[in-house]
DNA sequence: CTGAAAGCGCTAACAG
DNA sequence: CTGTTAGCGCTTTCAG
């Protein structure tokens, strides 16, 4: 564990410090051969410019903080993290940052948490406490939301998918696919929920399909199992279901009251979580396309923090992913 | 955005920079009437010590940094990294701590990074490219690797399964369920796999169950399809499957070709992916405590920190979570 | 294009 | 118990 410093480089260069620091930079302007120079013997005796002296010195942490929702079941149950992070990271590394995570978002002070690490830039998945958001607005960093649907702060951006389109797409593959009687199962609990459903009654009444057919449950396995009892007993024959989690609830349910899937009833959920690939049918599902989110969440904080900002609200194309259980078995 | 410094707090309380760096760092004995004083300015105009310059001027960054096998795809499919991460950054929380992920652990040089960022500590997860295990001997901070099954390492330390009981005990659970035709399935590539089919073979032994039965395939659930096939032509009435995905494989084919589960078929597989509990039927697995393991290995970080340090390789206790296909559906 | 020198905010001796 | 002061390693004026 060497400790070079820059005036190490400085010395064995014949350069002046300061000159060594511009090349790093690439600020003012070095021959050409001065920094090949500079460059090459950095990258033979492995030295990097120590972080927290430039930070101290220039407030350029090249560090992004990450806020999760620990405390959100859904998010915890669908894989959120690597792809979020695999994206995040991969991306950042480009210019060459770091990602922090934020300890425990329940306890943590945003602002200070920002100010005394130097972050650059703070990236938010889902909900954020109410308590906290008058804290965002004192940080004059950029902020990213993923997946929050409140979007009514000022100065930060929001990254989100158009779930009413994913609703409406959906259902209507649902009826491209001979389903009459099309169900939206989901929970009141859930914002995009209610989005979501909106697509499915536009796309109702665009195929001129009956009367809308609403469940709603806890968002969660047990939730499911609920409604696949009470589904099971009625003529429906698809279901656009908000939650994959809820899905897989009823897909038991359905099964064990005999219900042929998908020759009975079709469905498509929501999430593409990786269990749709595992179950017996698999599971056709809407994807939420998390990577693309992160990538697009570190171009904005770049963009921002390079002055060409302007903030924004960025819908994220959703997909959907066919399997099975829509193909027809 | 304020930018108060220890200076600012030095002056409105009327005492020195050092009284006050002391009064945060517990150093030196100040007077409990001096240190309220301090602490409640503190708390009362929102100040947080700048970590930058406090990495600058004692080394203690308060990071840990972490990295993700991202090219693995097993780890990928498993849900690790929510468990892993919550559970680190709450512990890390305790003694006000951050985690760094690196930027994708292919192109990084480990020991550079650690040392621009002052790092702490590093925890290793899975596998690591052979290339960069002479970086590791350079670094003199604590390193935990978790699940990493080659711990021939010198100074670090490691945190695993004990992956032989967990087949043994898997196996024997399916014995005392009646199977008499007991069969192991994992892959050639996995290290951990040829343990568990170890703890498999005596658990054969010990109930004096027949001959051994092994399938070998590719660690996904494609790998799983192929070999359901040929399973659900033998007489087998028990699997102890090394890896849940290609569990849901087998299940699936085993499945389509009229076997029923758990019925004729007892299965436990090893990872317990969220997944489990969400195919019909739901899938006993090995719960390989991904939460613990991120408790201890922070916690280890810590001890050595300490000096109270032993670099060890601990075992962590695994668990079976029994479910439809145990109980008999 | 290059060099000298003043800090960034904090810790760590060392006196008092 | 408390105050003064010299750096930590880097960036950044500002002269040359």
């Amino acid at each position: 564990m060497e400790k070079l410093t820059i005036k190490d480089i400085a010395k064995q260069s014949g350069f002046s410090v300061s000159t060594v620091s511009n090349v790093i930079n690439g600020k003012g302007k070095c021959s050409l051969k001065t920094q090949k120079k500079i460059f090459g013997l950095m990258e033979k005796v492995g030295y990097k410019p120590n972080c927290a002296a430039r930070t101290l010195a220039s407030k350029k942490s090249n560090l992004i903080g990450i806020l999760f929702p620990i405390e959100n079941e859904i998010f915890q149950k669908n894989n959120y993290y690597q792809k979020i992070i695999n994206s995040i990271t991969s991306e950042l590394s480009k210019k060459s940052y770091d990602l922090v995570i934020g300890n425990n978002i329940k306890e943590l002070n945003i602002l200070e948490w920002a100010l005394k690490r130097d972050l650059e830039g703070i990236i938010i998945i889902g909900d954020l406490d109410a308590s906290k958001e008058k804290d965002l607005k004192k940080i004059n960093i950029p902020i990213v939301f993923i997946d929050n649907y409140k979007n009514n702060l000022y100065g930060v951006n929001y990254i989100n998918s158009d779930d009413t389109i994913g609703g409406f797409n959906a259902t209507e593959i649902l009826a491209k696919n001979n389903c009459k009687n099309i169900a939206f199962v989901g929970s009141d609990d859930i914002e995009v929920h209610s989005r979501r459903y909106l697509g499915y009654q536009s796309a109702l009444i665009e195929s001129s399909l009956g009367e809308e057919r609403l469940y709603l449950e806890q968002p969660s396995y047990q939730g499911g199992l609920i409604l696949g009892e009470m589904i099971s007993k009625t003529d429906i024959d698809g279901l656009c279901i908000a939650s994959d989690i809820m899905a897989f609830g009823i897909i038991s349910s359905l099964l064990k009251n005999g219900k042929k899937i998908p020759e009975n009833i079709k469905i498509i959920g929501f999430d593409n979580t990786d269990s749709c690939e595992y179950t017996t049918p698999t599971l056709s599902s809407v994807d939420l396309n998390f990577s693309t989110k992160g990538i697009v969440a570190v171009q904005m904080i770049f963009e921002e923090l390079e002055g060409k900002n302007f903030l924004r609200n960025q819908s994220i194309d959703l997909n959907i992913v066919l399997r099975e259980i829509y193909t027809g078995g």
